[in-house]
RNA sequence: GUGACCGUAGCUCAGCUGGUAGAGUAUUCGGUUGUGGUCCGAAUUGUCGCGGGUUCGAGUCCCGUCGGUCACCCCA
């Protein structure tokens, strides 16, 4: 829970502004949906860490009513009884549900993006927040690759606008995570299997395969499982390799080919392949992917993936929607900001604050100062009034405070001589301007307005 | 959901082994009548996160709870 100050707003908005101008710039169109969901909404659909992380609101009024004793022996009977409501946990599940209700509104495929914030009850720690924003842009309605394509080309366009150096796109596939448990004869392992690979990048290949082994794989198997994830190459390699692996495992070939023609079309599309990366491990607890996978990470930034997304071609149907595709992915803007702050990559605030303060001596010359104001305004400067007249030291030094660079000082004095004042705050210069040349302005400030941050 | 540490004036923090709170900074006022950012002087500031318990007495100990930081788990 944070609050933002002016500075901090103005430094998100900067990342915002970017990301949203790219996600327009691809066609894509912004919907929002409300923070509440109703519970059965979100439920089983992040598997069971994931429901576990869901905030649940408690009924309104007496919401022991429908209760009994024995309700309390069972946490999940109870749960029911007293909450059917939820902050929302991400924002592709209220697009699935959005679509689902609103399938007359739009032509498929739907390309939308929607910029909200999300709750997880969470503990929090590094780069993570029980109330963050996300960025998530989905193409609904068509399996088509050229899907995953445009959103990874999108994707490397922002963070290359971003400025930020040593991201990587990891790409996998649920296929061939599957074939995993297969290849080793363990398919009523895959969760697990799929849970712990994605671990490796962490607490490394050993770690992994010694969790395995508590787990009852046996040696073989886990041999067999490190031949295949200990080796090491190019994107083209590793395809190459999985292929002969994986060469009885059809719907594996299925998942190889994907990628083979995603990496292909990536290039056409002009994507620098150094970003891309092929990693067979990578998993994502979400539950509902089923195809291509990918999460985008900042090389030496310990903060996790800047993003994440996939294929989940089913998951709209769970909601009444027949033969749904739909892929997408979410930006974490708080991540972001962290990695561009500490990298120093947010460009200083020009000035779209304050650049002149008409100070106030007499409540008498209010109709004067408004006008003055307004005329000031037409100059396109920004300008406002001090609101009551108190000491002029105090105004300047809230003028100070505000880094205001010019102030406007038009009393009884300058009134009988038909000018004003113009003072610069940063070298204290003076100048007297006639109120009938108000235009004269212009030859102080233009210069100092990108010079005064 | 698990574990560790933390939560004292607006902010940053001090307060030893229990005896009803202090510094710096910020704020306000002043250093004479209409000129800030420096300097000097003065003043104000707190239900010591919240609830309960132990005790003659708790900021200080115990329990719970909420919030924060970090590590798990998981994820943006």
């Amino acid at each position: 829970m944070r609050d933002f100050t002016p500075q901090q707003v103005y430094e998100r908005d900067y990342i915002l502004n970017i990301i949203k101008e790219n996600f327009q710039k691809y066609g894509f169109e912004p919907i929002e949906t409300p923070a509440i969901e109703k519970l059965s909404i979100l439920t089983e659909k992040y598997g069971d860490e994931g429901d576990k992380l869901i905030y649940k609101i408690i009924n309104s009024g007496d919401f022991l009513k429908n209760t009994d004793i024995e309700d309390f022996n069972d946490k999940n009977k109870l749960l029911k009884k007293i909450s059917e409501k939820a902050l929302r946990y991400d924002l592709t599940v209220p697009l699935a549900r959005y679509i689902a209700m609103n399938q007359d509104k739009h032509p498929f495929p739907f390309k939308r993006y929607q910029i909200q914030n999300v709750w997880r009850a969470d503990r929090p720690q590094k780069g993570r927040f029980r109330e963050f924003c996300q960025c998530d842009v989905d193409i609904i309605g068509t399996n088509s690759i050229l899907s995953e394509v445009e959103l990874i080309t999108m994707a490397t366009e922002i963070l290359n606008q971003l400025k930020i150096k040593n991201f990587k796109i990891k790409i996998n596939h649920r296929k061939l995570l599957k074939a995993f448990s297969e290849y080793i004869n363990q398919k009523d392992k895959a969760t697990l299997l799929s849970i712990t690979l994605d671990k490796v990048d962490k607490i490394g290949l050993d770690n992994v395969l010694a969790e395995l082994k508590k787990n009852n794989i046996s040696d073989n198997q886990i041999n067999k499982l490190k031949e295949v994830l200990q080796y090491k190459g190019t994107n083209e390699e590793i395809l190459l390799f999985l292929k002969n692996k994986f060469q009885n495992i059809n719907y594996a070939l299925e998942g190889l080919e994907d990628i083979q023609k995603l990496l292909t079309y990536l290039k056409f599309s002009g994507v620098n392949l150094n970003y891309i990366k092929v990693d067979p491990t990578i998993a994502r607890g979400l539950a509902y992917y089923t195809g291509t996978v990918f999460e985008i990470i900042v090389e030496n930034s310990n903060i996790g993936s800047i993003g994440g997304g996939g294929r989940y071609d089913e998951m709209a149907s769970v909601f009444g929607l027949k033969n749904s595709y739909g892929i997408g992915f979410a930006f974490g803007l708080d991540r972001i900001w962290s990695i561009l702050k500490n990298e120093n990559l947010i460009p200083r605030k020009q000035t779209n604050s304050t650049q002149i303060l008409i100070t106030l001596f007499d409540e008498e010359n209010m109709p004067l100062l408004l006008k003055l104001s307004k005329e000031i305004r037409k100059l396109d400067i920004n300008t406002e009034l001090y609101p009551a007249p108190i000491q002029i030291k105090k105004q300047l030094s809230y003028a100070n405070k505000r880094n205001i660079p010019f102030i406007v000082i038009l009393g009884k004095d300058e009134i009988t001589k038909n000018k004003f004042i113009l003072k610069n705050m940063k070298n204290g210069e003076q100048h007297f301007i006639p109120i009938d040349r108000i235009e004269n302005i212009l030859n102080f400030t233009s210069k100092s307005k990108i010079s005064s941050y």
